[in-house]
RNA sequence: GCCCCCGUAGUAUAGCCCGGUCAAGUAUGCAGGCCUCUCGAGCCUGCGGCCCGGGUUCAAAUCCCGGCGGGGGCACCA
């Protein structure tokens, strides 16, 4: 038996078995713990809309999603925005924390935004302060402290739930001012972490100062983070809270409110931390950077933003893979660019078709030509079903005229006969700084493979597009490329041979702009 | 300083709960080869790891203790 016979006997036989294989080995979320006693899996992604989502942001929201699905349960995106000041929220960010879900196949069933819902917070607040859970502390920061410290419950803590409410409406009818009166949760007195020792649900914020991007002036107690979430998570059933590790002291925080209330607390995972090398995810290192004008903007290619990574022709599935796997181990984990990019390019080289595109160009003149060429080089070398372009070069007085990239010298020097992919084979005469000389070898193939020629990609001097690609350090490279490119539509991704993948941004005078995915 | 968590190859992950089937699997990375009209993809081979030290046990990546290393939290932020 031949080794081509067995390869096909092997492979009529057991295709099937491969085929299933592969699909087993597709990882699998591991089960989430006592979904029993609930109606429904609820999960929830609750960013604040003060900045574009990042890569950071993906793991608590592709693994809320995904569990959700995997359950058919449901998922819930909500917009934790109770902060106008000191985390004020970006008006577009909400949109745009949209849109990235979108991008990324993510649609939720039930949009949330707490800033709709402080009615809720603080019917909630009074029942609190009713039962003793919770009361209103007029103390200064410095004298709290100085007693919470020692362990001791301040002058306010031990006043009757009707002086609290009390004081709470004095709160909302404006009595008192900016950091004048908060709303404390009772917790354990001498709990070893200071900062879960009656921590602060309610602040008074002075909204004409601040107002807040959605709501404007219209509330001034704002609930903390830790409250709204509290009681969001309960009000909106939700099962199952997956979120990262520096949540840890913020969920025995609302523990606290839970108990008080006599609620049942939903199952909650903590992951740990995914850290990017060398990939900027920093929100106040960005906007910083935006106002330096160091980056361009959000979508800089520099960032590890969810706008700038799918600018840059990163896929969704990508990003979605790359979550799954890392999965939800309490460990950090720390992904870089390769990792990213390994993972793109097995989704992107099947999909992306292939164009000559060739960086800071040298023209070159090829002598001994009797007649014009066309050259047709596959879309795709792996799918010939997909057709060919069509590359003209025209013949003047035996000579024809492409454009190579500089790139390439170093390979030019070397090699002497060398291959102009799909067109023909020529030999190199000479170099010099602004033209290489050389002399036409034939057409054929073979001739190319047996003499090891080196196949490089060209441009025709006078079919070309003007081409400028935005690296991931933001720099530009320029050059041409064939102009079958000019008919690509925006948003594309394509291999541009030798190059890299590329994702077409725009088109302008007559300029593609391209940016850099990888290579 | 005080609390808490984590520690499998360069990176990520499986195994750890319920010790033996793990002389540790997978992906990526790196090195070499094959294939190919791309420096891409694919295929093949190789490199590389249970943080350290004790203990329990016939047997430990897995259980216990100690050390070391890494991370996080300590806001009227989310």
């Amino acid at each position: 038996m031949s080794i081509e016979e067995i390869k096909r006997e092997v492979e009529e036989k057991y295709l099937e078995t491969l085929i299933r294989k592969r699909e087993v080995e597709e990882k699998v979320l591991p089960p989430l713990p006592n979904v029993e006693s609930y109606d429904m899996v609820v999960t929830r992604f609750a960013p604040n809309p003060d900045a574009p989502l990042h890569l950071g942001s993906l793991r608590p929201l592709i693994l809320s999603y995904e569990y959700a699905k995997m359950y058919k349960g449901k998922f819930i995106l909500r917009f934790d925005d109770t902060d106008p000041k000191t985390k004020r929220p970006m008006p577009e960010a909400y949109e745009w924390i949209v849109e990235d879900m979108k991008w990324l196949g993510i649609r939720p069933d039930e949009i949330v935004y707490q800033s709709d819902r402080l009615e809720l917070y603080y019917d909630v607040c009074k029942d609190l302060l009713r039962l003793g859970g919770a009361y209103v502390c007029t103390c200064s920061q410095e004298e709290f402290k100085l007693l919470r410290d020692e362990g001791r419950p301040c002058p306010c803590r031990n006043l009757s739930p009707e002086e609290h409410l009390e004081r709470f409406e004095g709160m909302l009818s404006s009595k008192y001012g900016e950091k004048e009166a908060v709303v404390r949760i009772k917790t354990d007195l001498s709990h070893p972490d200071m900062s879960i020792r009656e921590w602060v649900a309610f602040r008074i914020i002075d909204v004409e100062v601040h107002p807040h991007p959605r709501v404007g002036d219209k509330y001034f107690v704002w609930p903390t983070y830790n409250f709204a979430c509290a009681v969001d998570d309960h009000v909106l059933k939700v099962s199952h809270i997956l979120r990262a590790k520096e949540h840890i002291t913020n969920t025995i925080k609302q523990r606290y409110v839970f108990d008080h209330m006599k609620w049942k607390f939903p199952e909650t995972i903590h992951f740990g931390r995914l850290k990017l090398a060398n990939i900027i995810l920093s929100k106040s290192q960005i906007s910083k950077g935006i106002a330096r004008r160091e980056f361009l903007w959000w979508d800089d290619p520099r960032l590890g933003t969810v706008m700038a990574i799918r600018r840059r022709g990163i896929l969704p599935e990508t990003l979605k893979e790359i979550i799954l796997h890392v999965g939800v181990k309490s460990s950090e984990a720390s992904l870089s660019w390769e990792n990213i990019y390994s993972v793109n390019r097995k989704y992107l080289d099947s999909r992306s078709n292939r164009y000559f595109c060739v960086l800071d160009p040298i023209e070159m003149v090829i002598k001994g030509i009797e007649r014009g060429y066309v050259a047709k080089p596959l879309l795709h070398p792996d799918f010939p079903e997909r057709g060919y372009r069509e590359i003209r070069v025209e013949t003047k007085g035996g000579e024809v005229k492409v454009y190579l990239s500089k790139r390439d010298l170093e390979l030019l020097k070397r090699k002497p006969l060398i291959r102009l992919m799909s067109l023909f084979n020529v030999q190199i005469e000479s170099i010099e700084e602004e033209m290489i000389v050389g002399l036409y070898k034939g057409e054929s193939i073979e001739d190319a493979l047996v003499h090891k020629a080196p196949i490089i990609q060209w441009v025709p001097i006078d079919e070309k597009v003007d081409v400028e690609i935005v690296m991931p350090d933001a720099s530009i490279a320029s050059g041409f490329a064939e102009r079958s490119l000019e008919s690509l539509d925006v948003g594309s991704i394509v291999q541009l041979v030798r190059v890299g993948f590329a994702r077409l941004d725009c088109k302008r005078e007559g300029k593609l702009k391209f940016y850099f995915t990888h290579d």
